[in-house]
DNA sequence: ACTTTATGCGTTTTT
DNA sequence: CGCATAAAGT
């Protein structure tokens, strides 16, 4: 038997042990909320409790990974039963088990954000007239996704849209919605919106199903609480409602999902959703110096949203230094700083994994990117798009979807574009003329296709339809992982290489084998690597070695949850970070949990950087003031360094040489394409 | 009629 | 980079 109150303070003990009923567990940042729950699970499954019937809903994937591999190291193998993931991924499971009775096969696809957006601006195009003045696919999509996302109607949120920009047609966009609607329902797919959706949907309206789960879901416990949107907040209450043992881990101090629905009324309310609920507080921080704790208390003093009383306590002795505040010439020179801290607290022993840079949007990372892949300190980023995002990727999974499944529309039609001379209209027409179907394994189907191609086509269809060819005896001894090099030797390599640069086609080619090799190996085979595919995030198959020692680059929203040593925020400065939009629209609240957040990640130092120049893809430049959010901090609270002028090294060619400062009234924008590397 | 190429534009955060 | 639009090419 484990002792538990040697393992875990007292509060942590009292609700690592609690007993049935539901629990309300507020654990501010660095409090050990993760410990906490993992210790839940051990003590309960010591308890003698099936690990089976625990369910442990996270946020994200790699949380839910996290928290299972601490737990089987608490309690062995017994761990790696419970029902644990995202609640995405959950419903996902869920649903393909038991969607029948709404109406979907098990083997329902799961369409991405891209697939979605598609999807609508083909409706979009075939049903609006001129389509200028209306809402574009975009927007149309982040309506519905909203409407589903808070429980509300198309109307009511089109409406809203209304009083921003006049003149949007609601009855239009609901007839989109609608059109949407009824395409995904005859293409048998989910959209990531659906898969809570129907969840939830299973749980109301089918009470044998309802009843089942409730009864073998003894245990429900939800990690990040606070930010729950309403439709998981009620799949929760609905599933643990038989048992009454649901769980809830949050800390309202660090809602930063509401712009995706979240209510962080959610955890406020808790205690009136089940009432008698026992409430449990984690105050204690064993994560940071007290220097640091102190920053993070003077951030949330400000905050007005109405919260739960909570204080940070530092559990922990005074670090070397208080948290260190840098003024740079600009994002170049902030870069350097960073490089050069990053080297001296290597050569004092740190490792490259023990730092991490967190910004408020990717693009605040390219400075820091150039400037560590040009000095080769080894770095891993949270890029924006997603290796499953890249068209590349896409391009793949296009092939092999519809291998499987020959009735897959959009991927057949995203194939043969690869085609020269086959644009969107052509992929169409080939469809229907093929019947709605195409089996690239049964020759005759091939042959039909060879017929319908322009000429320009026509001459690189061979390589394409003989991959086609060996794929059906790939599939049949099993050997995945040959279908995608044949696809590759025979087709798509020779296409990466005429649609991109050389060193561009070649790192493609890289993800692509890559991916090839995460097929072979999935669990679940091809079918299922493919249907779950779009739930999958870069951070969780990337070639993320970890024996690899390397800095973290990340989003501050990313990054909840962890923590390093070393800690990195760049450009807090006016307009970026709180961002100028949320600022704006008056969103600062959350803004400022999101600097909690960052601030919170660090444990033994804080850097913080305030750029004072700003540089526009044209060339023009302009001042930029302190980020309010530092200004907040008393000074006597940071180390305060003023960085003069971007050393002449990496100046030159940019910002002095030619100096012309063209005051620049127009909207912000960046040269992606001098500075992004792929 | 449809596809390709050129050009201008905009970007928060993500399952 | 991707997207939308316009112009040029088949």
């Amino acid at each position: 038997m484990t002792d538990f109150s040697k393992l875990l303070n007292p509060e942590q003990f009292t609700a690592a042990t609690a007993g049935d009923g539901p629990i309300l567990v507020l654990a501010a940042a660095g409090t050990g909320k993760t410990r906490t729950l993992v210790h839940r699970v051990a003590f309960l499954i010591e308890k003698g409790v099936d690990p089976s019937r625990i369910l442990l809903l996270t946020f994200t994937n790699r949380a839910a990974r996290e928290m299972l591999e601490r737990a089987q190291k608490v309690c062995g193998d017994a761990a790696a039963a419970i029902w644990s993931g995202t609640f995405h991924s959950i419903c996902a499971r869920l649903l393909r088990r038991y969607g029948r009775t709404l109406g979907y096969e098990p083997g329902f696809q799961i369409l991405d954000e891209e697939d979605q957006k598609k999807l609508i601006g083909d409706i979009i195009k075939a049903n609006v007239k001129d389509a200028k003045d209306f809402p574009k696919k975009d927007l149309i999509a982040k309506m519905i996704s909203e409407a589903a996302n808070e429980g509300k109607t198309i109307e009511q949120i089109a409406s809203r849209y209304q009083t921003k920009t006049a003149g949007v047609d609601v009855p239009k966009i609901v007839e989109i919605a609608n059109l949407y609607l009824a395409r995904k329902q005859e293409l048998g797919s989910m959209d990531f919106d659906d898969l809570l959706l129907n969840g939830l949907k299973l749980l109301k309206t089918q009470p044998q199903i309802r009843e089942l789960l409730q009864e073998h879901f003894q245990y429900v416990l939800v990690d990040e609480y606070q930010d729950t949107n309403g439709l998981q907040a009620e799949f929760t209450d609905i599933l643990a409602a038989k048992w009454k043992n649901l769980m809830a881990v949050g800390d309202d101090f660090q809602c930063i999902y509401t712009w995706r629905g979240a209510q962080i009324e959610n955890i406020m309310h808790f205690p009136d959703r089940w009432p008698g609920c026992k409430i449990v507080k984690l105050e204690r921080n064993y994560r940071s110096v007290p220097q640091i704790l102190d920053v993070a208390n003077v951030v949330m003093a400000d905050e007005k949203t109405p919260g739960f009383d909570k204080q940070l306590r530092a559990y922990r002795g005074a670090g070397l230094d208080k948290p260190y505040h840098f003024i740079t010439y600009d994002g170049r020179a902030s870069a350097n700083e960073i490089f050069r801290l990053i080297n001296e607290h290597h050569s004092m022993g740190h490792r490259f994994s023990d730092m991490a840079v967190l910004y408020r949007s990717h693009f605040q990372s390219i400075d820091v990117q150039m400037m560590l892949a040009r000095m080769k300190v080894p770095f891993r980023i949270t890029s924006g798009v997603g290796v499953f995002e890249q068209i590349h990727t896409k391009d793949v999974l296009a092939y092999l979807r519809l291998l499987v499944n020959p009735r897959d529309e959009l991927s057949f039609q995203r194939l043969v574009c690869l085609l020269p001379g086959v644009g969107e209209k052509g992929a169409v027409k080939f469809w229907d003329k093929l019947g709605r179907v195409f089996d690239g394994k049964n020759s005759s189907d091939r042959a039909a296709l060879a017929q319908l191609l322009p000429a320009k086509a026509a001459a690189d269809w061979p390589p394409l339809a003989k991959a086609f060819e060996c794929a059906q005896d790939h599939i049949e001894h099993e050997e995945i992982g040959r279908v995608i090099e044949d696809f590759c030797d025979l087709f798509y390599e020779d296409h990466l290489r005429k649609e991109w640069e050389e060193q561009d086609a070649e790192d493609r080619l890289d993800d692509v084998k890559e991916l090839g090799a995460q097929i072979a190996a999935a669990e679940n085979g091809l079918e299922g690597f493919l249907a779950d595919v779009a739930l999958l995030t870069n951070l969780d198959v990337r070639k993320n070695d970890p024996s690899i020692d390397r800095v973290t680059l990340s989003t501050v929203h990313q990054a909840k949850g962890m923590e390093w040593p070393v800690v990195f925020i760049p450009w807090l400065s006016e307009g970026m970070f709180p961002s100028q939009k949320a600022q704006e629209e008056g969103r600062m609240d959350e803004e400022r949990r999101l600097f909690y957040v960052a601030v919170t990640r660090a444990k033994d130092s804080l850097y913080l950087f305030s750029p004072t120049i700003r540089k526009l893809a044209d060339g023009g430049m302009f001042p930029v003031g302190q980020s309010e959010f530092v200004k907040e901090i008393p000074e006597y609270l940071l180390v305060h360094r003023r960085v003069a002028m971007a050393p002449a090294e990496y100046g030159g060619g940019y910002g002095m040489r030619g100096y012309t400062p063209r005051q620049s009234t127009t909207k912000q924008s960046w040269d992606w394409k001098s500075t992004w590397r792929r």
